[in-house]
DNA sequence: GCCGTTTTCGGCCCGACTGTTTTCAGTCG
């Protein structure tokens, strides 16, 4: 798909119209069509075929014929032009704080600034600092900012950030005399990764608070700290947003401070069509507040229904309040069992029984004992003679142990050849198969995937795209061939929940479900806390929109064993 | 550059904070 090329292009050009002074609607138009192509859930080059490229909003017929001459030619002459003559390294100078367009350009004409070095240069020998409408504060703020450019990790896995942000809840709670607390922006909506950590807090006396947030222990660096804002740097180079609101905004500023981006601007548009203004204030109607101690307020105002913040991304969600026909998402409630967790018998420490007690605790009603298989050397992977032994300890379990399910199951290898690392018979003694691939990831994966899926046994293919976020891209795959496949088999495919993973991700379990397959959302637990992350996946799902209908580790399990049946009997 | 049951022209989300200003521009969320 093209869809992200063309997007990477409407973005570039965004930033480098804005750095030449271009008129701020204008570069907003690119923008807005960027972020919407890389949204979109179709391939462009489809819509372009049928002529409709100006049906995507934020897509007029100018962009649509920058679009087509890209398409057609591989070129877009427009494209060319804008970054003809921009010095390679100089528009990424943007991502640095308190630097923006106007300073930039400042900098790049006056002070023949073309990168990174002789921007220092100029910082160095005071020479930025004398231009007019600049000075020293201002120069010594660009300093700081490249200091934490250049220390900056990037993005950091929600899984990390959750605990963080749980933390530093905690601390403000015992601290100080905050009431409402939660955390906000795409931590709240459970992004994948977060950019950083947001908290809003409910309370009349913000300056106390925010002056007790700056002096956690854990503050390496005061970015900001006035009487409703502060941001600090903490361990780890992470950065941490507070916003402090008096009770009757706390509604509205969480409204405004989840975000996203998008999903705001597109509600105060809806606002201000209707004579209406949100702030994260409140709704207002001139000065009259019509809402705002309740985020419900905000979307009600509008005659919308509340919007989960998981899907808060103007992807359409807003559109489907509007018709109160919003999805019912799957939630962690929903989850009846886990699909994938290996025990002491492959390479985890725990043993069946404490799974089993484990899975019982929080309330599932069946549990999957998915170790890995024999040739699996690298994970202890099990031979087929201590596979009878692990069926004979799991039958023994399920008679001692009452209100839960021990379901015997396996993660299967998806050898080099396409072939799988247990004969058929022994897979077909197993209640669950649970496939994947973890070696071999440049060769021939989509066929090994695909021959697995129509292995009649093979339940669930586990992490499809074998992603690392932290550490790697995932298996070179056609996607798109595997999802086909995986549709006319009736295999599922795992939301693996484990939070350097979470695979498939959210757009491609959207794009799963939207082609009828089914998604388990596993923990691939190798130790009891493991357990914990199934709120990760959750999300995900939630992110895909997904209803518990889509999920089968929502099911009852007879519907799971019929689900299995049913692709036994079609590909037997 | 996009968009439209108040418009095909004249709007485009709204506010905090800082620093450089003598009334506001730039940056950020
Ligand atoms: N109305 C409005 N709200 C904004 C704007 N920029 C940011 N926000 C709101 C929505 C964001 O989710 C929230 C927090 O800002 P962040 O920059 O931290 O973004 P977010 O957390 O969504 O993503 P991140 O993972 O941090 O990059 O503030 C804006 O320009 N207008
Ligand atoms: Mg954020
Ligand atoms: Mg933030
Ligand atoms: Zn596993």
């Amino acid at each position: 798909m093209k869809n992200h090329i063309i997007a990477d292009m409407f973005e570039k050009m965004a930033a480098v119209l804005e750095f030449k002074g271009e008129m701020p609607f204008k570069v907003n138009a690119y923008r807005k069509a960027s972020r919407v192509i890389g949204d979109l859930q179709v391939d462009i080059e489809q819509i372009w075929r049928q002529g409709r490229l100006e049906d995507i909003p934020g897509i007029g017929s100018g962009l649509a014929k920058k679009i087509d001459e890209f398409l057609r030619t591989g070129r877009m002459t427009k494209y060319e032009e804008v970054m003809a003559d921009v010095p390679p390294g100089l528009i990424e100078l943007l991502e640095i704080q308190n630097l923006g367009p106007k300073t930039l350009a400042l900098a790049h004409e006056k002070l023949q600034v073309n990168n990174l070095e002789d921007l220092k240069r100029v910082l160095a020998d005071g020479s930025l600092a004398r231009l007019p409408g600049m000075g020293a504060k201002k120069a010594e703020n660009i300093i700081k900012g490249i200091e934490l450019y250049e220390r900056a990790k990037g993005r950091i896995s929600l899984g990390i950030a959750v605990p963080l942000v749980e933390e530093i809840i905690t601390q403000l709670q015992e601290r100080t005399s905050v009431k409402r607390i939660s955390p906000a922006g795409s931590l709240r909506r459970m992004r994948e990764t977060v950019g950083d950590i947001d908290i809003l807090v409910e309370t009349e006396k913000g300056a106390e608070i925010i002056a007790e947030f700056v002096h956690l222990p854990q503050v390496t660096r005061v970015l900001a700290a006035g009487d409703t804002k502060g941001s600090i740097i903490v361990e780890g180079e992470i950065q941490v947003d507070l916003r402090a609101v008096r009770p009757e905004s706390y509604g509205s500023a969480l409204q405004y401070f989840t975000g996203s981006k998008a999903h705001n601007i597109h509600l105060r548009e809806i606002a201000k069509k209707r004579g209406l203004k949100i702030s994260e204030y409140g709704i207002f109607c001139g000065k009259k507040q019509l809402g705002g101690s309740k985020e419900e307020e905000i979307y009600e105002n509008l005659d919308l229904v509340w919007i989960p913040p998981e899907i808060r991304e103007d992807r359409g969600e807003i559109e489907r309040a509007a018709e109160h026909n919003l999805p019912n998402l799957v939630s962690l409630e929903d989850i009846a069992g886990d699909l994938h967790v290996h025990s002491n018998y492959s390479d985890a420490s725990i043993s069946i029984e404490e799974i089993a007690r484990k899975a019982k605790e929080l309330g599932y009603s069946y549990i999957a004992i998915c170790d890995h298989s024999q040739s699996a050397k690298y994970a202890r992977g099990v031979e087929v003679e201590r596979s009878k032994h692990k069926w004979q300890e799991i039958k023994q379990l399920n008679t001692k142990i009452s209100g839960i399910t021990i379901l015997s199951g396996t993660e299967v290898d998806i050898l080099a050849d396409g072939t799988l690392d247990y004969p058929d018979e022994i897979l077909a003694q197993m209640d669950i198969v649970v496939a994947a691939i973890h070696s071999g990831f440049k060769q021939r994966v989509t066929e090994r995937l695909i021959a697995a899926m129509q292995n009649p046994y093979v339940n669930i293919i586990a992490h499809p795209t074998g992603r690392l976020i932290s550490k790697r891209e995932g298996y070179e795959v056609d996607l798109d061939a595997v999802l086909r496949v995986a549709a006319q088999t009736g295999t599922a495919l795992e939301i693996n929940a484990y939070y350097d993973r979470l695979d498939l991700s959210d757009v491609n379990a959207r794009r799963a479900a939207d082609m009828g397959i089914k998604l388990a959302i596993n923990t691939d637990a190798h130790l009891l806390e493991h357990f914990r992350m199934m709120r990760l996946g959750v999300g995900v799902a939630r992110r895909a929109w997904l209803e518990p209908k889509d999920v089968l580790n929502t099911w009852p399990l007879e519907k799971i064993r019929q689900f299995c049946q049913q692709k036994w009997q079609k590909l037997k």
